[in-house]
DNA sequence: GCTAAGTGGAAGCTCGCCCTCCGCTTGTCT
DNA sequence: AGACAAGCGGAGGGCGAGCTTCCACTTAGC
């Protein structure tokens, strides 16, 4: 591969993440491709397809995402680090990983879902288990707070997200 | 007018303020036709654009939504009965008043706008006096919760609401 | 220098939605 | 009952946003 290819390659893909993380994943491939410093047809060689976009993506930023767990113990403490450091951080990845979008042969994506899911599954069995968050809350609901602000990022005002948090605490009467 | 053809008008009235509390303010005018068992042609003759179907919702549903505020003292304890009791009851109307549709020439729209946000700013101010409402949420803040679940329905999960205002507390450490 | 790889962006296409139009139906009045 | 204005539905033309292709031009690499 040529190396002005492979700079373009590497433009495309943080321009995607960027923009991805601003506008969620079904932002306009033009979009991407101008924040890039390229053009559409470039963008198109390189990723036949929004879906070939989206799952190079997913593998560029899959680790770093776990990885952010860390290595402490599960409970709701490491789990709402997680999610504020994921809204911070990780929206673009996040919008990935979490967006409405069909993906039944994109090996890497659909690995990184079930991560995603599977460590959010088993971080809110251990906070519901220590106490520290309230039972209403599932996992699927965290899931849908995620993908609310990382989809839908001007849905939301991001400095209400730690209040939101506090609120799943159980009540101190 | 024929007596149909009031009863179309209402019909399409109660669809239209059901659809957009489902999808949003700019529900696309065939579903909310198809909604009112009536067709296009129908609803376009008795608003001739979607602005004038906002407009005459808003009319429609303006009072209902203010008087929810009751007599009681203003503070956070009415304020938040009545964002839930809006979420619940009034999302057609809120998504209204609180869409982003340009509106500058039609009247009642814009006074629904300017007497939600109003009200909102007093109590706003009352629940800060009184302690109720932590000081880093604004009226502003308040108004795009109200979007977001209006607006977008569908992004966060609505039993999530109620904790989200819970954080909304000073905290009680 | 030569050439194959790479590039940008105009152009064509699709799709969803807006709104108009007109032949048919129906309420209303005599 | 009959006439006729009012009302109706929904096909269809138009439009704009976004996707994708294509090709004349540029450039890295030998």
């Amino acid at each position: 591969m040529r190396a002005d290819a492979q700079r373009n390659r590497d433009r495309i893909l943080s321009a995607a993440a960027e923009v991805v993380a601003e506008l969620g994943a079904e932002a306009p491939m033009e979009t991407i491709a101008r924040r890039a410093n390229v053009g559409v047809g470039t963008l198109y060689r390189r990723f036949p397809d929004r879906a070939a976009l989206l799952d190079a993506l997913a593998r560029e930023h899959a680790e770093c995402l776990l990885d952010a767990f860390g290595q402490g113990p599960r409970g709701w403490k490491t789990l709402r680090g997680w999610i504020e450091w994921s809204v911070e951080h990780g929206r673009g990845a996040l919008a990935i990983a979490l967006a409405d979008v069909p993906v039944d042969d994109l090996p890497e994506f659909v690995r990184l879902r079930e991560r995603i899911a599977a460590e959010l599954d088993a971080q809110v069995a251990a906070a519901h288990a220590e106490g520290g968050l309230r039972a209403e809350v599932s996992a699927d609901d965290l899931s849908q707070v995620l993908k609310a602000y990382s989809c839908h990022p001007m849905t939301l005002p991001s400095h209400l997200l730690p209040l939101l948090l506090d609120g799943m605490a159980p009540p101190t009467p």
